[in-house]
DNA sequence: TCATACAGAACGATCGTTCTGCTTGTAAAG
DNA sequence: CTTTACAAGCAGAACGATCGTTCTGTATGA
């Protein structure tokens, strides 16, 4: 793995019983929670839904995550990992159709999934919410930072611009995130693939996958000599 | 006006006293369930809350609008006519700066608002709410279709294929759109205001103003000849 | 031995809705 | 032009349901 991104953390041989035990109980509260954010909403995901869901007893949700918002916190992390790591446009079966493949790909993680449309339940609650917003923003923006330097590792912009390539590739999100909230307004499936392709068309010229070898070298270069 | 979109309706002077009452009622209902949702967010917008907002009764409030979808229908309604109307390129000061005028004119409006903030917590939330989105599903596809046909009196692709022009800003509104979703990512308002910039000099080739005159010339030759 | 893991009852607060009663503008009847 | 009947506008109390949190008590692995 080259990059330097979270990973879903797994439960060790050593940790003892108890850990064990308390680890795959945190996993599946955070497992529930999420799917309640996709199926309800935020407004709708309560505790007592949550609990349901994760087939356990109100005092051990309680006793693991003494508030709700301590459970959303634990559950964006993991939306964090699950979503934005695979915005990563790595090596994959379809990734020689280029920036078109590699879109499509992204935005079957990023937001046409459970995941994605849970962190967008999450993303739009904490603009309102500050407790929650001053939690996790710093998470995001560190998020935001991390994917940023990944996103040199596989492309590089044709300008030989470093930040315009961050750039194009934070449009590039704020786009497909975006086919969320334009979902109700055109349901057909076959119009948000198509949103998909064409941007992948306009994209493509400006970009070019780059080969890892390759990549060390500019890497370096680039560090050298900050120009534009 | 040349395009066929609705507007925000006016009291006439022919109404009667009781009717000019209850429209001043609801519009100042609608307007603190408006700001309600932008302050507050979807889940936190409670009846009790936007009929303090609004200063009235809840009486009032619950004769004007018996449920609490009623007047989310009712402001969705307002916030489409405020949010996708601007969304037309028109005739601006700073028109003449091109598409990137453009564009930060159409965020302002769209996204970048009280009232885009607010419609974007009432598309969330009809995602998981079937009995809301039953309701308003109909009516975004309309706007979608109006603005789809508007669109074309202002723009024309320089492919010349007017179905390229409607999917091209499509794309363009998911991606303001998505602004609102990545602004936790990157709070700095500068970097939002650069990403629009950089969409508009990528977009700008694909697309050209039309004069109105050249429209209606083009629009005639479209509709005989639906060649791409 | 004792902190951790869990079970479940109980808390007050707030949710959206329903209900009763009072006021008032309006249109028809005189 | 008055008078009258009545629906519409409005005020506010009360409803049961559900919210998130707190609390007490028991079991168990370290």
């Amino acid at each position: 793995m080259s990059d330097k991104l979270p990973t879903i953390p797994n439960a060790t041989p050593d940790m003892t019983l108890k850990e064990r035990q308390s680890f795959a109980a945190r996993a599946t509260l955070v497992e529930a929670t999420m799917g309640c954010l996709d199926r309800f909403g935020y407004s709708d995901t309560s505790i007592n839904r949550i609990q349901e869901a994760a087939n356990v007893s109100r005092g051990a949700l309680t006793h693991h995550f003494p508030t709700k918002e301590d459970l959303i916190v634990a559950t964006l992390d993991r939306l964090l990992i699950t979503t934005l790591r695979p915005s990563l446009p790595s090596k994959r079966a379809d990734s020689d159709k280029g920036l078109v493949g590699d879109l499509h790909y992204i935005a079957r993680g990023l937001s046409r999934s459970r995941e994605g449309r849970a962190l967008v339940e999450i993303l739009v609650a904490m603009r309102t919410d500050k407790n929650l917003r001053d939690r996790v923003s710093p998470r995001l923006q560190e998020w935001d930072q991390m994917i940023g330097e990944a996103i040199t590792g596989y492309y590089e912009a044709v300008s030989g611009n470093e930040e315009d390539l961050v750039l194009i590739w934070t449009i590039m999100r704020s786009f497909l995130r975006g086919l969320i909230l334009q979902e109700p307004f055109s349901p057909d499936e076959r119009k948000i693939e198509t949103m998909i392709t064409r941007m992948g068309e306009i994209f493509n010229p400006l970009l070019r996958p780059r080969s890892k070898l390759e990549h060390l070298e500019t890497y370096q270069r680039d560090k050298n000599a900050k120009s534009l």
